[in-house]
DNA sequence: AAACTCGCATGATAATCATCATGCGAATGT
DNA sequence: ACATTCGCATGATGATTATCATGCGAGTTT
């Protein structure tokens, strides 16, 4: 057999195609403005389709809300990458840089999920609610691989705490950042949270 | 002069209380579902009167929002109360206990308005934000005066880190739990919270 | 108490959407 | 080649909702 068993005609591709733009650009949306905010045309246009094709791509507009936040953990990615290059003591002020800044702050739809979509999803439906718990548990589970061996004590508890508060910190920073409308207060919070996450120490 | 210069009429009066109603079912409805997601006629049912009665109170729906926004402090203010009867360095831990608990988890309608409608108002009016910057500076001024002397130091970087971390680390993990399908996780995320933020020493 | 004010209710109006129904045309299978 | 399938576009439909227009009746003024 040639290549891996392409088996599946140029139309199933070019579906699939057309729900990856779909995808892609309701995780940009979603990230932007918020998922009460756009409407499914909305998205389609983004995605260079028309509105009427959307229902064979997805039963509404709720479930391409799920999967869109799903699919919106590029963000994560390339933030745990970062950290992971750098000496177990650089880590967590690698995480914090990464996170707290006025880049990651001007341009939610190319930043963290969770920081863009945590209200919304606490109304959102049940399956909205999962999905938001699942990429927290994974988060969590690669925050703390990625910080767990950290020094000698590698106390399950402490970690957890040290792994959740940091989240917690760097969610609840960057959504008052952008939330205010002054942009001097909204550095310094920021940077405020950015001093803080380092511990007294540094 | 008898009382306090009455003086405006049974009417004038009537309609204050009216105003004040619908400020309050507002500010209850900002903060459990979102300013997006209840209608005009909502608020003016909840404060016992129709739609109609509405624009002879506020020019339009994002006024009141931000009107409820800036009435919705109540939350503020009992929960500095009980931190400020706590001698200097139980402060920290008596602001923490009486945020991150279930009981504000539950009950967002009467909680901070921070965690509840910071998304929304980074996609607000300038007035909403506007207003979220100012809340933020009175919440910051308060915890200042509250934590300020807390040690010997009263250095003015360390504590401003200091405050401004304690609210992020707040409004952050307030927004997780709330916005996580598992009670489980919602709680160890409240938990964990906590504990980091009493530092890793207690 | 007649004239007037004004808070609030009722009843449009118009826009925005989610979702559904229909149809064309390209891709597929026989 | 012919019949079929199916992705997508066009065009409803119905619901929700912000906002405006109108009118009544209680309160206020002279």
């Amino acid at each position: 057999m040639g290549t891996t068993k392409p088996n599946r005609g140029k139309r199933a591709e070019s579906k699939d195609e057309s729900k990856q733009r779909i995808l892609a650009a309701a995780a940009d949306m979603l990230r932007e403005e918020g998922g009460g905010s756009f409407s499914v045309a909305d998205v389609m246009a983004r995605a260079g389709l028309t509105h009427g094709a959307f229902y064979s791509h997805f039963p509404d507009k709720d479930a391409l809300i799920e999967a869109a936040f799903r699919a919106a953990f590029n963000y994560r990615e390339s933030w745990l990458a970062a950290a992971e290059g750098a000496p177990a003591h650089e880590r967590v002020p690698r995480l914090l840089e990464g996170y707290l800044n006025a880049k990651h702050r001007d341009r939610p739809a190319a930043g963290c999920a969770f920081a863009a979509c945590a209200q919304e999803f606490a109304h959102g439906t049940a399956a909205q609610r999962r999905a938001f718990a699942d990429e927290i548990e994974t988060t969590l589970s690669r925050l703390t691989a990625l910080l767990g061996g950290k020094d000698g004590n590698a106390d399950t508890a402490a970690c957890e705490s040290e792994v959740i508060g940091l989240l917690s910190l760097c969610v609840g920073a960057m959504s008052l950042a952008r939330a205010v409308e002054d942009p001097a207060l909204s550095t310094r919070i920021l940077e405020a949270a950015l001093n803080y996450g380092r511990g007294p120490a540094a």
